[in-house]
RNA sequence: GCGGCCAUAGCUCAGUUGGUUAGAGCACAAGAUUGUGAAUCUUGGGGUCGCGGGUUCGAGUCCCGUUGGUCGCCCCA
C-alpha cells in the first residue's frame, strides 16, 4: 500500500488497537478515581516558553515545536507537569486541599523511537498539591502500585523503588562537596547502573577528578537497599533536619506497608531520576523480570509551582505510559481478548420482513440494546451464521411465516432453544433474557 | 543527532548462479446451499516486489541513494 503513512512514532489505532489501549486507561481511571482523584485536562499546544522555563536545551531539542501563524513560538505538550502546575497555582486559593489530580492525555517528543518509546504516547499523570507530609507520598506509590495490579499484575511482576534527592545532596555536602558539585554527581549516579564507574567521567570533566575516598562512599550510598542501612549510613552525622527526613522515611514505609503494599515497594538509593526539579523522594516503577524500561516514575517537586510564577504549592506526583505498559501487559498474557458481539442479530426473511424488523430492531436499540442485522438479503443458513460468528446472544427470526402470525422467532444462541414471541412484546422479553445474567 | 538489522498481497512468508505473465497458507468475498450455526469443495478480488537511480539484452534478486520499520547509543520530563 502506496500513499500516506502516519509520521514516525506515530500510531494508528485499528478498533483492536483502540481495545486494549481504552482497557489501559479505564483501569487507570478506576484507580484514580477509587483514590479520589479528579480528572482534568489541558491544552495539547502549549507557549514554547512553558517548557523552557522548566528544562534544559537538551529537553527542548526533543519539544515538537514550531512557529504558528501568528508568529507565537508554540509546542506540543511533552509532559503535563507545567500544563497542571500553572492551572492549579491559577486557583490554588479557590482548591480544597489536599488538590488531587490526574489526566490521561497524550504527549509528543521528538526523539528517535525504540522500544518502549514513541513519538506520540499516552500517560497517566497523577499530583498531588498542597500537601507536604509524606502522607501525600504513601498515597501516590499506592495508587501507582493500584495502577498496575490493576491489570492483574503482581509483586512478581513489578517493584518500586524508592529513593531521595534531599539525602543525596545532604550526604554529598556532608561529604565536602559543593551543590554544582553534588548536582553533577546525581547526574552520575542516576547513570551508573547502566554505564558503571563510566558514568564519573562527565563529572571528572567539569570539575576535576573524584576523590577515591569520596567515590567509595558515593559508591556504597548508592548500593542502600535498605532503611537500616540507610539510618547505619547517617549514624554520624546530627542534624534535625536529617532526623525529619528520616522521620519521613519511616512513614512512608510504615504506611505502605499498613496498606499490606510492603512486597511491591524496596529503598533503593541508586534511583535519583533526570532531571532536577525533584526535592524530596523519587520513586521509579520496574519489570520486575525483563527488560523494559521504567514502567513510571515520579517524586516531590515542591519548588515548581512557584517557579512556574505561581504560589508556593508543595507537589507530588508520577506519570505511567501506555507503551511500556502496554508490552508488560503483552508479555504477561495480561492483554484481554475484546469481543465486540452485539446483544442481538435479526434475521430478516426478505425485502418485506426487513422493513417490519426495523422497527423492532431501532426500539431495541432505543433501549439501548446492540443490534445487528445484514445489510443484503442473504440466505438464512448464512444470516444463521453471521450471527453466531457474531457473538450476539440472542438471534431475533423475522421470517414470512412469524409475520404472518403476528410473531417473532427468539433464538437463544447458546442454548439453540426457540420460542416465539408476540411481535409487541418483543423488546420487553428481549429485556427479561438478556438482564437474566 | 549516531550505529546495527530489516522491507514481496490485509497477516505470516516462499521466490534457484539475475531469465517469460511474482506464488502459497491464513484472512476477506461470492457460489455449491432461498428456513437454522459444522466441515468441505469451487471461484474471485487484492501486488506499480517501500521509493528513486544505476549495472545488464533482462532486476523482486546485484550496486548506490532515500523513506519507513525495528533494536541499540545519546537523552529520557
Amino acid at each position: 500500500m502506496a500513499g500516506f503513512q502516519s509520521l514516525p512514532g506515530f500510531r494508528d489505532f485499528y478498533p483492536e488497537d483502540f481495545s486494549r489501549r481504552q482497557h489501559i486507561f479505564s483501569v487507570w481511571r478506576q484507580a484514580a478515581s477509587a483514590f479520589g482523584f479528579q480528572e482534568y485536562d489541558a491544552p495539547v499546544l502549549e507557549p514554547l516558553e512553558l517548557y523552557q522555563a522548566k528544562s534544559g536545551d537538551e529537553i527542548e531539542a526533543q519539544l515538537f515545536s514550531f512557529k504558528d501563524k501568528g508568529g507565537r513560538e508554540v509546542s506540543l505538550r511533552p509532559e503535563m507537569t507545567p500544563s497542571v502546575c500553572r492551572m492549579v497555582g491559577a486557583k490554588a486559593g479557590a482548591l480544597k486541599r489536599p488538590i488531587k489530580w490526574f489526566s490521561v492525555a497524550e504527549y509528543y517528543r521528538y526523539e528517535r523511537a525504540q522500544k518502549g518509546r514513541l513519538r506520540a504516547f499516552h500517560q497517566l499523570n497523577a499530583d498531588i498539591f498542597g500537601e507536604p507530609s509524606p502522607e501525600a507520598e504513601i498515597e501516590l506509590i499506592a495508587l501507582l502500585i493500584q495502577c498496575l495490579a490493576g491489570f492483574g499484575l503482581t509483586r512478581d511482576d513489578f517493584l518500586i523503588r524508592l529513593s531521595d534527592r534531599d539525602l543525596w545532596f545532604f550526604y554529598l555536602e556532608a561529604l565536602g562537596f559543593n551543590e554544582a558539585q553534588a548536582r553533577a554527581l546525581l547526574v552520575a549516579i542516576d547513570r551508573h547502573e547502566k554505564m558503571g564507574d563510566d558514568a564519573f567521567k562527565g563529572y571528572a570533566e567539569g570539575h576535576g577528578a573524584l576523590p577515591a575516598g569520596s567515590k567509595d562512599k558515593i559508591l556504597a550510598f548508592l548500593k542502600i537497599k535498605s532503611l537500616d542501612q540507610l539510618e547505619a549510613a547517617l549514624a554520624t552525622f546530627k542534624s534535625g533536619k536529617l532526623a525529619a527526613r528520616l522521620a519521613d522515611w519511616r512513614k512512608v514505609l510504615a504506611g505502605v506497608s499498613a496498606m499490606g503494599l510492603a512486597d511491591f515497594i524496596a529503598v533503593d538509593l541508586a534511583v535519583v531520576r533526570g532531571l532536577a526539579y525533584y526535592t524530596g523522594f523519587v520513586f521509579e516503577a520496574y519489570d520486575r523480570r525483563g527488560d523494559l524500561r521504567a514502567l513510571a516514575g515520579g517524586g516531590r517537586y515542591n519548588d515548581l509551582v512557584k517557579k512556574l510564577g505561581g504560589p508556593d504549592l508543595p507537589a507530588v506526583g508520577f506519570a505511567m505510559g501506555d507503551v511500556t505498559t502496554g508490552l508488560l501487559l503483552a508479555q504477561r498474557g495480561l492483554t484481554p481478548n475484546f469481543i465486540s458481539a452485539p446483544d442481538i442479530y435479526a434475521i430478516l426473511g426478505g425485502k418485506v420482513e426487513r422493513l417490519v424488523a426495523l422497527a423492532d430492531i431501532h426500539a431495541l436499540r432505543a433501549a439501548g440494546f446492540r443490534v445487528e442485522y445484514p445489510f443484503k438479503d442473504l440466505a438464512f443458513g448464512k444470516q444463521f451464521k453471521a450471527a453466531a460468528e457474531s457473538g450476539a446472544k440472542l438471534a431475533l427470526i423475522y421470517g414470512s411465516e412469524e409475520l404472518t402470525k403476528g410473531v417473532v422467532k427468539i433464538r437463544d444462541m447458546a442454548g439453540r432453544a426457540q420460542r416465539e414471541v408476540p411481535r409487541d412484546q418483543v423488546v420487553a422479553l428481549v429485556r427479561d433474557l438478556l438482564s437474566g445474567h
